[in-house]
DNA sequence: TTTTTATTGTTAATCAATTAACAATGTTTA
DNA sequence: TAAACATTGTTAATTGATTAACAATAAAAA
């Protein structure tokens, strides 16, 4: 199963995610249309993500439900799973953490880390705060394999560096500060602004318009 | 200037936030190369991103950063200026709110909704919070044309009809629930389990190469 | 049972985005 | 000044993603 698109990828997190909403409501198969008028896209998209993970039904009821989340749960999950860790504990960092914590079995936050003495060695949105000084220890300690950084954006280059020195190989970068990393390390950016003015530019061009 | 990829417009933004950090340290010029390395991309898709907007320069010593800065502001901004609001203000809204308050000008948050009385009537993250109640009249009083949704996912859907009803015309919704709107309203969603989640999807493809 | 309908899986076609290639032309160096 | 170099702007080629089209077939209706 090697080489899916980037995109598919995102779409089979978020297929998941509905479907464990399904499952909780007792819904025990999904037409492929459903699953599509749920998520804005169209029917063939999803068969087509579908049919990428190799999963099929020889049945014309829709997808079986359980089965499919398994089968996207052994594309993306890894058998013990892996820990993250929350770098920067402000209010971004402490909304991840909360929203987060204890929704993936194969994904856990395991620490956060912050630099304020007030924050270190307490348990804010339910887990562990450690001091910065100690974050090349704990990520050894923990296995953490993955940073979340919510620190503020001028230190943001400076605290890439120590995540990539002590191991971490994938990164998601909440700072409005572009990283470089190495090669092998897996970066992804996402900076809030700039969500905020691509609707702004489409509410613009709707204006036009009308 | 119709119809420029959705892509672009989003390094656009990105663009601009860097531009902003230049001239602030005082550089006046800027190569395209540079522009990319600090972005991860190719020198020629900057270009081509500049070349869609209609800038260009004579000189050969890198494009003039003050006058990219507005070439890219006549794109993305509108003359006044658009009104946005923060639906629901726990610690993502929170984050958000303060995060974004004053950094640009032409798109401003000018209101916090949330339903908690003990939240309402407060100024909160630098911005006033509204009762929902009064959620309707405020979008009127305030001219607000985008939400910003952070309420807790089961509310999502309700909250959205409305935010459509009051006359918002974009949505940006960080809530796990997957949203339908009319297609008079732009709607941007980003859930954070899914990044999440894909870092990790690319963390074990990694592990597996090794 | 037979026919109709609905649904999946998949290939081919289209559309969108990125990258390669290169002409034009300032700028720098010899 | 002349030659070498670096940079932009742009078209063409390539790559990637989505959508259309349709065969196969289970399910439902007649």
């Amino acid at each position: 199963m090697n080489k899916l698109p980037e995109k598919t990828i995102g779409r089979l997190s978020e297929y998941r995610r509905t479907l464990l909403n399904c499952l909780a409501k007792g819904k025990t198969h999904i037409y492929s249309h459903e699953l599509a008028s749920l998520h804005n896209i169209t029917p063939v998209q999803v068969r087509r993500d579908i049919m990428l993970i190799g999963y099929s039904t020889t049945l014309k009821k829709g997808y079986d439900v359980k089965a499919l989340i398994d089968v996207i749960g052994d594309i993306i999950d890894t058998e013990d799973g892996l820990n993250a860790a929350v770098i920067g504990i402000g209010n971004l960092g402490k909304a991840i953490t909360a929203y987060f914590n204890g929704k993936r079995s194969k994904l856990r936050i395991v620490a956060t880390f912050d630099v304020n003495p007030d924050k270190t060695n307490r348990v804010i949105s339910g887990v562990k705060c450690y001091a910065m000084a100690d974050f090349e220890k704990m990520v050894k300690d923990l296995d953490i394999s993955i940073g979340i950084l919510t620190v503020p954006p001028e230190e943001a280059a400076q605290v890439t560096e120590r995540l990539i020195m002590s191991g971490i190989k994938g990164i998601l970068n909440y700072t409005s500060t572009s990283l470089n990393v190495s090669p092998n390390v897996y970066l992804e950016e996402y900076d809030m602004i700039t969500s905020i003015e691509k609707v702004a530019y489409f509410v613009k061009q709707q204006n036009k318009e009308s």
